[in-house]
DNA sequence: GACGTTTTTCATCATGTGTTGAATTGTGCT
DNA sequence: AGCACAATTCAACACATGATGAAAAACGTC
């Protein structure tokens, strides 16, 4: 914010780094991959662009270090099902909505998730993401037709995510996780396991 | 595709404005706004891109041109409310999956989908669409508590369209109209009339 | 066939971007 | 105090992009 003038290294000892990543963090996550530039992320942290350079090498480089999920999905999803389909998808949903929530793990999956919009990662969501990781682990938990379900638990999940966390619907944003647990939770448990034409 | 060399106007009668129109359209759709430049749009109409600032002008121009949409929401959902509330949710996304499974509409309904998620048409969708254009239509349906359930109802729809259109997700993008009503219009029909916590 | 009009390309500009290399200033070690 | 090293900025390059204005080729009309 403050305007910088001098060169070389400034005193005190500031994480700049971490505020540069945090910017890119941010600007990633609103403005996906492409509406992201170096020279704003630089701005918005106070620096000159070389620095970011130097930090990160290249903006593909600064955007897999902005991501950075922590989050094995397979990891977070395990004892979901592995405590059997019983309210399964409301434990599903619980779980989902505690990750999403988080705010240290927020923004980088906005990031990501918006970036699998704009770009072509959506053939990547499609060929990689559902049918490698999410695809066999719930598959544990449907009774038959995972083919039929999984995509329609994918759908409202989608939904719900895309609705709370990235275009911030109002209600939807701010309704209590239990809440929206309740309410959304039966839906799951019928595409998992409920009777489907 | 061709190499085209010489100057001046072509011989015959070739519609060059539709095809540029149509490479525009394509292109928005799967690259998004940013992601789409004039010089891909000419090129892959085999035209200058001088000649695409002749018909249209600036690239914004160029993109209101290819959506185009021809749709207006509230005179699709209208007959929808107006059948009262039974049945409303196979309905309503019959209503829907028509709309959007007609190939003349497809591309700049994607294209649109699209560019509201990357660019900070988040804010456009959350402030405008939801609560001005569908919200009202959609009251008229629910019982109680509109501000509960709309959200619920846009979830679901929004993961549908993304599945289905946006990232094509194989078993969601080949499934039948018919199928996907029986099995995803339980879902909308409880958001809006069921018992909710 | 002459002529105005439409369609098309060419050459060019200004701007914003990612990236690089050199220069400057502070920090920590000996 | 001296010196290697890290942090930071400056200046600049190469490139892609959106946009513009003028010129060339085909068409339609009289």
């Amino acid at each position: 914010m403050t305007a910088r003038t001098s060169r070389g290294r400034r005193p005190g000892a500031p994480d700049t780094r971490a505020e540069v990543l945090a910017a890119a963090r941010t600007s990633f996550a609103e403005k996906g991959f492409r509406g992201t530039t170096i020279r704003a992320v630089a701005a918005s942290a106070g620096v000159d662009p070389a620095l970011v350079h130097h930090y990160f090498g290249t903006k593909d480089d600064l955007f897999v270090a902005a991501l950075q999920i922590p989050v094995d999905p397979r990891a977070v999803l395990a004892p979901v099902v592995a405590a059997g389909p019983d309210g399964a998808g409301e434990r599903l949903l619980r779980t989902l909505l505690s990750v999403w929530d988080d705010p240290e793990l927020r923004p980088g999956l906005v990031a990501l998730v918006r970036s699998l919009m704009s770009d072509d990662g959506a053939g990547l969501v499609r060929d990689g993401f559902i049918p490698v990781v999410v695809g066999p682990v719930l598959a544990g938990l449907v009774p038959d037709r995972p083919e039929v379900r999984i995509p329609l638990v994918a759908s409202q999940v989608i939904g719900i995510i895309l609705g709370r966390y990235v275009v911030a619907l109002p209600p939807l944003a701010q309704m209590p996780a239990e809440d929206l647990v309740a309410r959304v939770g039966p839906t799951l448990q019928r595409y998992l396991t409920g009777d489907l034409p």
